[in-house]
DNA sequence: GGCGCTCCAAATGCATGCAGTTTGATGTCC
DNA sequence: GGACATCAAACTGCATGCATTTGGAGCGCC
């Protein structure tokens, strides 16, 4: 299965898709948080195009569920659930199974090379911010999927990476990065192998791991409340008193 | 798994999402055969809406598939290829094997009642045509889906379902839905039953059965005219300005 | 201070208009 | 007859305009 002929489905360089892409790296990066305001008028002046093109934008992202889109409001960068996020890494765990059982002992050198590059990649941007380190990590994932020539499959696969990056930014403590880079190896090592059981364990266990490391449940009411959100900004409050409850909870 | 509060990710009553579902039934139902024109302002004459709800729409059905869309080029119902349809299918048996995991053991007397309702209604069209067979087959898994409450789940295998379904209008010979049927009842069985291991078995050999089956030699297709196929599916359009039949001429 | 009300700026939902590209039908030449 | 140049109709890409809806500031009342 590695060896197929190639298929174009990559998004072609409509503005719309131009914006798309645009937005999706600002939200998996942080660079736009989860919860975030985009208003079409802002969204079009920033990039230049009309509000036509950022609204055609916007749906696409929202049927990627990086969006979320409700009638006559403000589209918002989309705020997964704690339970939606173990539902995307549980699909995520059986799309990634499936990838490593198709690409065991069917890569080429050249392949495998690159795999190596892009860990090294990931290696070197150990120094530099989270967002990065999550993304590279993504982006491996992303790349074992291409190797598939399986365009639903990556599809499914970026989409769901980019849905658990989400909810890393969410609900995950400072990422440490070093033991998934040595998982990454480990997976491109039993990949050249052949060893088709093997790795697909790893994958499981890789993607079980960081779910488990990032997904530390909340308690289901309190846990990244509100009230914990703001918490640094009390100090700004200049009355003594605590701020009220029903003031903030309305917050769309 | 299956006792989770209930989310809504379901389309709303957008404009677009209505004509998303018509266009998405009339893709399934093989009312639109794939390579069939699907341009613009047609589409926004049938609906009655303006030609940027129709582009919308079109763009919301590419991204699920459905539609293959070229800049600057009439879009076209989508083609799969022999390998996408295999790839889907594999994609398929995995997600939908997760979904019968979460549910063995876990469905409640309603739910296995509503499944076997279902399962009736399938045998109550067996005399009508394949399409509507077909359909009736392809809700059923994604009933199943929705007893996840697992929105992202839901979301990805009606998808893949839906390409599943248009790869058996390509690729598949009159449809015999008997084994199927009794394929569905032997799944609700096991999942009553609490046999993860058995029903993950049954779903991989009934989605495997039904893969291997379709998988025959292309069948040539006929031009119908758009506004033709469509009229069915515009009735459902609550709207003063759909075009009557009678009045749009034609188009190739 | 808290609660409800009115009213308006801002944002969305959608249609329409214009410019540029593709299509395919026609005419011309070999 | 068939290959090729030509051109108008058809279609898409995109911006803009108007109607409708929302949310929150301001204000009076408890």
């Amino acid at each position: 299965m590695a060896a197929r002929a190639s298929s174009k489905t990559s998004e072609s360089s409509d503005k719309v898709s131009v914006i798309c892409r645009a937005l999706r790296r600002a939200i998996i990066e942080q660079a736009l948080e989860p919860g975030a305001k985009l208003p079409e008028d802002a969204l079009g002046e920033r990039f230049g195009v009309s509000r036509t093109i950022a609204r055609h934008a916007l749906g696409q992202l929202a049927a990627e569920g990086l969006v979320e889109l409700r009638r006559n409001r403000i589209a918002v960068v989309a705020t997964p659930s704690w339970q939606e996020a173990r539902d995307a890494f549980d699909i995520r765990i059986e799309l990634e199974r499936l990838v490593v059982r198709q690409l065991a002992g069917k890569l080429t050198k050249a392949q495998i090379a690159e795999l190596n590059a892009h860990v090294d990649a990931e290696d070197r941007a150990r120094g530099g911010t989270d967002a990065v380190s999550i993304r590279l990590a993504t982006e491996f994932h992303i790349l074992l999927a291409h190797m598939t020539n399986s365009p639903i499959l990556v599809r499914y696969i970026s989409e769901v990476a980019y849905r658990c990056c989400l909810t890393l930014s969410l609900y995950s403590r400072p990422h440490s990065s070093e033991c998934a880079i040595n998982e990454h190896r480990a997976i491109i090592a039993a990949l050249a192998k052949g060893d088709a059981a093997k790795v697909m364990e790893l994958m499981h266990h890789h993607l079980d791991s960081v779910a488990n490391r990032a997904l530390v449940a909340p308690t289901p009411q309190r846990g990244r409340d509100l009230l914990d959100i703001l918490a640094p900004y009390a100090d700004e409050v200049t009355s003594d008193r605590v701020v009220k409850l029903s003031k903030i909870a309305r917050r769309g």
